[in-house]
DNA sequence: GATGAATGAGAGTTCATTCAT
DNA sequence: CATGAATGAACTCTCATTCAT
């Protein structure tokens, strides 16, 4: 009704069940993705996996790259929901621990599917990383206006080393590495890096 | 084992046997891989651009994922070779620092290129992921004797950081990070941690 | 046969009952011929441009043949119409001459178009080309009488060279021939042939 | 050895096998456009005939659309080579009339293969009309310089009649035309056009 | 050894058509 | 009557790999 029929590059849902097929696709993609890694992903699978023809695919996604973008973007902003839950409910000192918490858990799941969504989202345009990075500033800023000079360089520091280091980690799980001894080095690492920066210790 | 190939000067090619041909077809695939992508990135291209015929690729590699990994290998080769060189000439406590300049310079060129080769190195057997944790941690072993108590998660950390902030800042070209600027950040990170960890400063 | 519809005015749509929804169709037919081609022309589209459902196009034609074929059908009426009016207008010796410019006129619009419309006729059981061949028949009726022979041969390529080197025309737009001098060239050829079959000179 | 591998879009063949698949793929196409029309006629289906496998096909042409246009240059070729051939070995009045019996000849086979070839041909580069535009003249040139003026409007009826009526009749079938009293016409047709344009009678 | 023509499974994608709402 | 989501057969085309020469 209110919803202009903006005639996009794919269909924009009008009926009830549309929305219905759209997450079928995706829950079906990410089934496959863990179980079966990127290259047996086809659309033909997906169609099948998610109970759908796979004309249907075709209503509503330009291709299969965007299948792939739509479902790191469901992942991310379920990610950045999270994060932001916790840091209302739980804020202060703990933020940091609780962000490299949070981020942890969204690095479960098979490695390859963590990549192949990594990767779609960068090479679409929403990019999850930068994403992340927002958010992650948002719960530094208490500190930073403590007197850190916040470099573009330092800045990214702060923001990709827990990410990199949980998906490195994610990639490599023959080291067979504790989910709680790594969280606790990781939020060292942080911790040790603003210390290092000038910032003053929150106790 | 006992594959070392005569040894004359310096980086002789692992398949000296093979000749100019292996050669030939790992240059092209860097330079197929740099200038157009992975997913253009054909066997048919490779031979073309390295004059030779298909069937002499499959002469030398049993299929596509073999190149892909014996380049990646080429290049872990080189890497840590210079690494291995800097530590040699240059001793002592800017270690850490040539150690970084050294990844630094190995993440040069296109960030996809990167990538694909650190992706076909782990599937591969090879990993160069943990042969650059090895390197790395040569040259820690110093301190590390002073009295850090070295987990699986630490020395994981130390070892990661570096190369996984470097490919995450290669990924994202258009961040314009200042390479001078983040060397420095990654030293002071390492630093950092290493002191949090117990080390004594070096100075 | 008993089908004119009330007849009100003049050139009303040959499907009369279906209202604006049919005539919405063709106009949208139309024009996605002319602007994008044959191959571009999906139902999908002309529902889109005719802003009916595809639903909608399935009411009223049975497949997407029928479409063009309809559209043929209706630009043929319209020609068969000019081209009488003209005749009834202004008759006499220049009958000729006033056909070959109301074809010309017809053939006015992309080429390709053209091509559709014209092969859309022929497959459907109606054939414009035919049709067109009586029309112009009539008009040489007079002369007829005035002693040629005429055998189907004859009468085929009186009906069939005007028609046949305006689409001809019509494809070859590189060429830029002269609208006034072509229909001249006609109009002379067609004179010479009926001249040397035997027809007395109009004058 | 001495071919230039001049590494177009296509393999140009090196080897002697290459060729046969070529005339193969042709012949294939031809036949089975014949048979069974512009629209059945899949790359699948071609290569199913030709007894090669589909991938061959695409060795040597980079889509469909240049197998048809491939097979129209070799068919106009064949007519051009044969018009020449009569032209030289019967000169004379006669050439008017051979030129339009060797058109006509080829114009047999099924009419929408005759269309889906000068339609491919007049897509492609080539465009054989044109080309037997060329040869046609050739022949009347003794007569133009009797004193015909010849504009390009005169030029293109005196080429494309003969070929349009021919293509015309070829569409209709079941008009059963004489193909004794078509060729019959068409010179009485075009000798009388050109008397019509003051050429003096060869006789 | 080297060559490169041939292979063919299977990929992504399109679009005329149907039918439950 | 109108709608438009869903369908799925069929299409074109790719490319890693083989093997006769």
């Amino acid at each position: 009704m209110s919803k202009q029929p903006t005639e996009r590059k794919r269909r924009i849902p009008q009926q009830a069940r549309a929305g219905a097929s759209v997450d079928a696709i995706l829950d079906a993609t990410l089934q496959l993705l863990e179980a079966d890694g990127l290259d047996r992903l086809t659309t033909n699978h997906i169609a099948a996996r998610a109970g759908v023809s796979i004309g249907t695919i075709y209503q509503y996604f330009p291709d299969k790259k965007a299948i792939l973008a739509a479902l790191a973007e469901r992942k991310a902003v379920a990610v950045r929901e999270g994060i932001a839950e916790l840091v209302i409910h739980e804020p202060g000192a703990e933020a940091l621990r609780l962000i490299v918490r949070a981020l942890a858990e969204s690095f479960q799941g098979s490695p390859e599917a963590q990549e192949a969504l990594l990767d779609a989202s960068a090479r679409s345009g929403a990019n999850a990383l930068r994403q992340h990075h927002e958010a992650f500033f948002a719960s530094i800023d208490g500190r930073a206006n403590l007197g850190i000079e916040l470099t573009p360089e330092r800045a990214f520091i702060l923001t990709h080393a827990p990410i990199g280091l949980l998906r490195a980690a994610a990639l490599e799980p023959e080291l067979g590495l504790d989910p709680q001894g790594l969280e606790d080095e990781l939020v060292r690492l942080m911790e040790a890096y603003l210390w290092a920066l000038g910032a003053r210790t929150p106790g």
